[in-house]
DNA sequence: AAACTACTTTACGTTTACGTAAACTTTATC
DNA sequence: GATAAAGTTTACGTAAACGTAAAGTAGTTT
């Protein structure tokens, strides 16, 4: 038994921290299918599946529609005939290769924060040696500040 | 010494496969500072390195406002003043973070390709299986074709 | 029953990141 | 010196991903 069946659209915007705007935009563009009682939306736990989904393709740089494009495409090999199901294998790959991608582009960033963090450092501790030259007489007050 | 001092728009172009139409409006968006002779464009070499950033900033999901803010921030910092200094640092600290939340979710999609994968894979030996008890007589032919 | 809250549809507006076309200038090549 | 190749400005167009009213409905609390 999973926590929860359905989830009401308030809820998923809650716990996601999007907009309810955002979520009937994606079922607009048939990210989500929620079903209906009356007019109000029903979100199964597949729903809120792909909203996690989703999102973790935004903080990844997909778009919705290369997002929607990986949906459909698993939906069709899931009753897939051989084509499809080697299709799909062969998208897997080219999406590792961009992971791998944006795994170098990751540790680049990183190596470059390094160095950026070493010259700010070192740049702040240039200034204080000024300082103490200026006004050695503070280094007492400073130094219990300093923490 | 470098490679090269300065390059032309379609040189930069041609390198990181971007149209010079872009290049243009990262120059408008003040993202590029190229210089000029007469009309034409000359970057120098920062210029490249920035547009690699900005390429780089891409593919990582951030929005050509965020790269600015940070080439700004950095210009800044360099002749700093103690605030400034202090200020980089936390904003490294905050992109740190930003990064490790990319690489949680790399490492979550990987996960999940590599169920993807292995589902597509025992539903192509299924197709096979099915295959082979419907033709017995046309495994041989079968096999060689499916180097 | 009145008011409040959550939800709905419709539809126009906005920002970002370029594409595309037109008309012009500069630079290299034959 | 003609002509092509590469570069330029100006300016309108567009797709994506929502934001933001406006105006109505459905259930629920007082």
């Amino acid at each position: 038994m999973d926590i929860k069946q359905t989830y009401s659209i308030s809820e998923l915007a809650k716990e996601f921290d999007v907009t309810t705007r955002s979520i009937r935009f994606y079922e607009d563009q048939e990210l989500l299918r929620p079903t209906r009682r009356g007019q109000t939306r029903i979100f199964s736990s597949k729903d809120r599946v792909r909203l996690k989904l989703i999102l973790r393709g935004k903080r990844m740089g997909f778009s919705l529609a290369e997002t929607k494009e990986l949906f459909d495409l698993w939906d069709e090999t899931l009753s897939g005939n051989e084509k499809q199901l080697l299709k799909m294998l062969t998208i897997l790959e080219n999406k590792r290769a961009q992971l791998e991608q944006q795994k170098n582009d990751i540790a680049q960033a990183e190596m470059e924060m390094d160095t950026a963090e070493a010259r700010c450092r070192e740049a702040l501790a240039e200034l204080q040696k000024k300082k103490k030259q200026q006004a050695p007489a503070n280094e007492e007050a400073r130094q219990t500040a300093e923490n």
